[in-house]
RNA sequence: GCCCGGGUGGCGAAACCGGCAGACGCAAAGGACUUAAAAUCCUUUUCCCGGCAACGGGAGUGCGGGUUCAAGUCCCGCCCCGGGCACCA
């Protein structure tokens, strides 16, 4: 950023002042701040409305100029819902736990609260010259002590809850106690627990993954292998939740999208678990299935080869087999199970099962297609009616027995769909959906199965082997666990000289001696959380961010969250589509505890969710610094001001869409503020002779007021492109008048001030002291403009004449005319008459006040 | 393979509930101002044909059909691009 450029470049207009001193003055006389109920300044009468941003990860690089994009959108909201008179919540804060912060520290040894708040520095800076509105005297930091002291309290609630089967809602275990259960049966059945688990072990991280954080095989962050191995880990009971996290979307105002993409993530089936019993023992084997009506069809059973039966079951002149089976399998990756391997595996046991309805004995498999996560870990193989089964049986020449009659004309050899079950004596004939209900009360009434629901979604894996993260608030002695006092939270973590993954599952904080031992037997929990764990819950504490005895008071945690008819707190929501399941999925389930606890008072956190969309590189790519197509937002607000940053990013096109940047784009909205900062400044920069307190013009009140009710209703609609393409036409036609007066060039700037309010509160300064009528500033205080539909009135219209569908003619009408004399006034037209010529005349469509056609 | 999102001028895009396709911006061209340039202001700009012109005619919203007086918009069948999921029984 040379001088030169910056200075040989003509400016439109003083934009570095002006922005300077604006956020200057809403830093010092603290505009934006936001009273809580029952403190000073609370107006009781207003509406609230929460607009929330994704909260950022400070990272080392600053700012890019997708930030911005979310940013602005609330940005303009929160402006423009103040003016219309609500009490508005618009916050920020630091989702700073993490990896890179971490592994920084590994290279250089430089503690991460030194670099985390190095990078928190900047981002406040950044996010400051963009000029949003946050009251940053509720700003957060995931890494403070004051903040994870609750995220760890939460934590606690979760560790000493249960989820009560009959209500479906989270209780205290210490009703689990009063009602005389043992210590392991609680600990069973505790929302945070410990669990031996296959987990995904990665070793160049040297930390364990959530599956989510796993892709192909390799950590979603740094692309390492990644294995797996079994560990006691902490996990959240998560699936507890399942029925009510598909349930209660219902009445969120979410994108169909990711409502759709969080359903099927939680993956609800609805079947039958069947037994099986094992030939000549006493074990059975169940099964989960969706086609119970496809028992007879089950010509052998799969185990998963991780499945604990399968020792027992299988023969000896299999075992050699079934082992090697079983290495090969463990030494597959996550990639390799996959449908990406085309061909399926696996190996009979040697043992056989009884198929229930019909006694049958038919030979039982293991095959890495059977999940051992999913379902029973075991399935009734029917391969004339499902695709994995039919693929598999075609490989090993295993029979295929078809028990449905597909519809009239299907002949697939691999039949899926619903039709007319056959071959099956108990319900031949019947209908699929019949055959399941008939079948599983027949099984049910024998003890052979019953109607079950099983999910997709696996329970949380809650512990990650790494420095930089929340502590566990709890102790081990004795081989169990215990939760540290609440007097004693928050468990900050240790100092550390040396932050290197200890290279085997044990975290690092294993390596402070000290701070581990807790008592004489007691050690503390050496795992952190995941970097979730602080986003769960951030939108809670903005409510009150200081409150040294709850994490958020209940007061104000009922008027920002509550006070409306809806399930969900936020009113606004706005975020990548990168956190559609994961941080969406898992603030959910905590706010559903915290729910159930009486914490807070809204079944759901976010009522409204809006996704902004990718903003691609100039050359339509992603951008990314290898491609070298990256804009630096400093950089934008240098040479065209951060008003123009936000204009642009706002008209690029609608929020939602992938859209690629355009520095010619940035120059456009550039020059249009430069249209408005010479509305009051003539070619000198002096104030403009043109600019009057005069009577306006009715032209001028038309499209002033057309501009009001275009950017109320485009904000309302987040269409942010289309309000601004309504204010460029406002500002061309004040152009081009030759008095501009005073009432409708204040009223503009109102309009336009949440998009550009540095811009707009200096001019409406400059117009207040030349003209002591207009209401005294700072804008962004002051109501938004009226808009009074009289303005529009015109009366004529101009009517568009059609024959045969297309337009042939104009004719300007008054606008009260009745469709009689419009059809008669369009007929007698020079040119109708002309392309009619004695044609006989079909029919006359009118549409009122749009078009009249003519049809020959 | 499956599920989303999207295909409209040279480019980003707009178009209420089926009613003038291309608002607004970019780029381009011409003009005014200027010694000159930049900046600014004004004008033109979907494509093709005819005309000196005002204008007139035709085509046109990924492709092919359909419904309708009228389709970017609704229905059926495809193609292409972007993103996500991926043996969940």
């Amino acid at each position: 950023m040379s001088g030169e450029k910056t200075t040989e470049k003509h400016r439109q207009y003083p934009y570095h002042e002006i922005e300077a001193k604006w956020q200057r003055f809403w830093d010092e006389n603290e505009t934006y701040r936001t009273p809580n109920p029952a403190e000073a300044g609370f107006d009781a009468s207003r509406p609230k409305f929460y607009v929330l941003d994704m909260f950022p990860y400070p990272s080392g690089d600053g700012l890019h100029v997708g930030h911005p994009e979310g940013y602005t959108a609330t940005d303009i909201i929160s402006r423009y819902r103040r003016k219309k008179g609500s009490n508005v919540l618009h916050p920020m804060g630091w989702d700073a736990f993490g990896l890179p912060a971490e592994q920084y520290a590994i290279k250089t040894g430089q503690h991460p609260r030194i670099t985390t708040g190095r990078n928190v520095e900047r981002f406040r800076e950044q996010l400051k010259r963009l000029g949003f509105c946050y009251d940053w005297s509720r700003e957060i930091n995931t890494t403070d002590p004051e903040y994870f002291k609750w995220t760890q309290w939460i934590f606690l609630q979760i560790y000493n809850s249960y989820l009560d089967e009959e209500t479906q809602k989270a209780r205290p275990v210490a009703e689990l106690e009063a009602r005389g259960m043992s210590r392991e049966e609680i600990d069973a059945r505790r929302l945070a627990y410990v669990a031996e688990v296959q987990v995904n072990w990665c070793p160049g991280l040297g930390t364990v993954l959530a599956n989510e954080e796993v892709l192909d095989g390799k950590s979603e962050v740094g692309g390492f292998p990644v294995e797996r191995r079994p560990l006691r880990q902490w996990m959240l009971r998560i699936t507890a939740y399942a029925e009510r996290l598909i349930e209660e979307l219902e009445g969120l105002d979410w994108p169909a999208g990711i409502k759709r993409h969080q359903r099927e993530w939680i993956g609800r089936s609805e079947g039958a678990d069947v037994r099986f019993p094992v030939a000549a023992s006493t074990k059975h084997i169940t099964v989960f299935t969706t086609r119970p009506d496809t028992l007879y069809g089950a010509t052998y059973m799969v185990l998963a080869p991780e499945h604990p039966l399968v020792d027992e079951i299988t023969t000896p002149e299999q075992r050699a087999a079934v082992e090697a089976y079983r290495a090969e399998v463990a030494m597959k990756s996550d990639l390799d199970r996959t449908a990406l391997a085309k061909e399926k595996t696996g190996v009979p046991t040697g043992g056989m099962a009884i198929n229930p309805v019909n006694g049958e004995h038919i030979p039982v498999w293991i095959a890495d297609y059977v999940l051992i996560s999913y379902g029973t870990g075991a399935i009734m193989a029917v391969p004339a009616h499902d695709e994995r089964d039919f693929e598999f049986a075609r490989q090993f020449g295993l029979p295929v027995r078809k028990v449905v009659e597909p519809p009239e004309g299907v002949t697939d050899e691999c039949f899926l769909g619903d039709g007319v079950a056959i071959h099956s004596p108990i319900f031949d004939g019947q209908p699929t959906p019949e055959a399941k209900r008939k079948i599983t009360a027949w099984l049910e009434g024998r003890g052979l199965g019953r109607k079950t629901i099983h999910y997709k979604l696996r329970d949380w894996l809650f512990a990650r082997q790494r420095y930089w993260g929340e502590p566990f608030p709890i102790i081990w002695e004795d081989g169990r666990h215990y939760a540290v006092p609440e007097a004693e939270l928050p468990v900050v973590p240790p100092e550390l000289e040396d932050y290197q993954p200890t290279g085997t599952p044990e975290p690092p904080l294993a390596k402070a001696k000290e701070w581990v031992r807790y008592g004489e037997h007691a050690m503390r929990e050496t795992n952190t959380m995941p970097q979730w764990a602080g986003s769960c819950w951030y939108y809670l504490r903005f409510i009150d961010a200081k409150n040294h005895t709850r994490l958020v008071g209940a007061e104000a945690e009922r008027y920002w969250m509550g006070a409306n008819p809806n399930p969900g707190g936020v009113d606004l929501y706005v975020g990548g589509t990168e956190h559609a399941v994961l941080h969406l999925l898992y603030a959910r389930f905590w706010h559903k505890v915290l729910y159930d606890l009486g914490y807070v008072s809204t079944p759901e956190p976010f009522q409204k969710l809006v996704n902004q969309g990718l903003i691609l590189g100039e050359d339509g790519q992603k951008m990314s610094k290898s491609r070298g197509n990256v804009i630096n937002p400093d950089q934008v607000i240098e040479e065209y001001g951060a008003d123009s940053l936000r204009l642009f990013e706002m008209f690029m096109g609608p929020l939602e869409q992938v859209k690629p940047w355009s520095t010619k784009g940035v120059e456009g909205v550039y020059r249009f503020l430069g249209r408005v900062w010479r509305l009051v400044h003539d070619e000198n920069g002096d104030f403009s002779p043109k600019v009057r307190d005069a009577g306006p013009p009715a032209k001028l009140l038309r499209v002033l007021h057309e501009t009001i009710r275009k950017v109320e209703t485009d904000i309302d609609a987040m269409s942010f492109n289309t309000a601004i393409a309504q204010m460029m036409v406002c500002v061309n036609e004040l152009t081009a008048s030759e008095v501009r007066p005073v009432s409708v060039l204040a009223q503009f700037l109102h309009v336009l001030n949440p998009f550009a309010p540095h811009l707009t509160e200096e001019l409406y300064q400059i117009l207040t002291a030349r003209f002591p009528v207009l209401p005294p500033g700072p804008l962004s205080g002051l109501a938004w403009p009226k808009f009074d539909p009289g303005y529009l009135i015109e009366d004529t219209m101009e009517i568009v004449v059609q024959v045969n569908g297309k337009v042939r003619d104009r004719l300007v009408v008054p606008v009260d005319i009745d469709a009689e004399t419009l059809k008669a006034a369009v007929l007698a037209s020079e040119r109708v008459k002309e392309l009619v010529n004695g044609k006989e005349i079909k029919k006359v469509v009118v549409v009122p006040k749009r078009l009249v056609n003519v049809v020959l």
